[in-house]
RNA sequence: GCUGGGGUGGCGGAGUGGACAAUCGCAUCAGACUGUAAAUCUGACGCUCGAAAGGGCUACAUAGGUUCGAAUCCUGUCCCCAGCA
């Protein structure tokens, strides 16, 4: 049996559950409270950004980022591997890869290295319920020999992280529940044997989960055949995290799979850009997530909705479905107030949020 | 009334004889967005035929003219702005 349950700051959430990204220690547009009113139980910080941004002091005063961000929910840190193909191998900042760490090039004179165990150090430091472990993602679309030196220092990397994670619990004096979740994470791209031996290895090293790593998607469709692989060959007592995952079908599916745990940046990001997420049904009650096309978009800057004095949604429950009218919205994102991406926000994630019930409670 | 400047596509605003259906920005329309480099990006945008390559037509206030060729030069008319009366 997976685990039904999510242990996080004292308390425990029940599983299935959906993080959005507070990426540099808050969620775009939004304050907790905001966050909090949707239902949303725990948010994702990043450590490459964090570890980048951060004073440690301030943060160790601050009792953590939960303390610092005044934030009681769950919290998990994302270890920076995905950061480092996104940036680094793109040449968006300089810098580059070895088997010891990122080498980072900030500056002339200044020349920063982050390792897996720093990633550690750092995420122990942030006090996060859920820490994962830094790894090398496999670029999107290579062959299967450059695939499968991701995942040997992918497994290396993971090795590393642990001894560091056990060497800071033993010090801090953290045991059993006490200790926040590990979590390795799988590459090797669209190589099942790759994936398989990733999962076995990773495994072996023990960890609390497995995340599903990489970049799996095509063309907007996912190929969920690697996480059938994790699924596959992890101990049913292991935690599996869809990384990154994804659109409302995706998680459904990813959940069927297995997995029971997500972040995506889809329903904030969405927001921003005036993509609202609606159920098709008349009421809360009514959502039936089971079916085809169980959701709909709605574009709230198209001018169109102008004169449409509407609500948005008739089910939905959020401030904005609640209390103001199309037309209204339209017309904060047409003089592009911050108000727009905020209430588009909040909404987004009181869909998440009634998505994860129907699914916690299918 | 005089003098000077100007009228360009839904709007702003380039262009001052051929490479102009007309840079660019805005608006509009369509699309994208999945461990946030993203309050972002891409495409279309006179009418019309075509799947496309490409073709046809009408356009730079308006009426004429000069020229092989005009949004660009000349003349008349209308309108706008600034300065002077």
């Amino acid at each position: 049996m997976r685990p039904k349950y999510f242990r996080f700051n004292g308390g425990r959430l029940v599983l299935p559950v959906f993080f959005p990204d507070a990426t540099r220690g808050f969620v775009k547009t939004l304050d907790f409270l905001d966050v909090k009113k949707t239902g949303v139980q725990g948010v994702l910080v990043n450590t490459f950004h964090l570890w980048q941004l951060m004073n440690r002091k301030i943060l160790k005063k601050a009792g953590g980022i939960r303390g610092f961000m005044g934030y009681h929910g769950a919290v998990i840190s994302d270890s920076g591997g995905f950061q480092v193909m996104s940036v680094i191998k793109k040449g968006i900042s300089s810098g580059r890869i070895t088997d010891e760490g990122v080498i980072l090039n900030p500056s002339r004179n200044k020349r920063l290295i982050f390792t897996p165990e720093e990633s550690i150090r750092f995420q122990m430091e942030l006090e996060t319920d859920m820490v994962v472990v830094l790894d090398d993602f496999t670029d999107p679309g290579v062959g299967h020999k450059k695939a499968d030196e991701s995942v040997s220092r992918t497994i290396d990397w993971a090795r590393r992280s642990k001894a560091e994670f056990e060497k800071i619990c033993k010090k801090k004096g953290l045991k059993g529940d006490k200790k926040p979740y590990l979590l390795g994470v799988v590459q090797g791209g669209e190589f099942m044997d790759l994936r398989e031996k990733c999962t076995k290895e990773l495994v072996k090293i023990g960890f609390d989960g497995l995340g599903w790593g990489g970049w799996p998607i095509k063309n907007g469709k996912i190929n969920f055949e690697s996480a059938k692989v994790i699924s596959k060959f992890s101990p049913s007592n292991y935690l599996l995290y869809g990384l990154g995952i994804g659109k409302p079908e995706d998680v459904v599916n990813c959940f069927g799979l297995g997995f029971s745990i997500f972040d995506c940046v889809l329903p904030t990001r969405d927001g921003r850009h005036g993509r609202l997420y609606l159920f098709n049904s008349d009421s809360i009650d009514e959502i039936n997530i089971n079916v085809g096309d169980f959701y709909h978009f709605y574009d709230a800057k198209k001018e169109k909705n102008l004169t449409d004095n509407s609500k948005i949604s008739n089910y939905c429950d959020c401030i904005l479905c609640k209390n103001y009218s199309r037309s209204y919205l339209y017309h904060l994102f047409k003089i592009e107030n911050l108000i727009a991406m905020r209430l588009s926000s909040i909404h987004n994630l009181r869909f998440y949020s009634l998505l994860l019930d129907k699914l916690r409670n299918a």
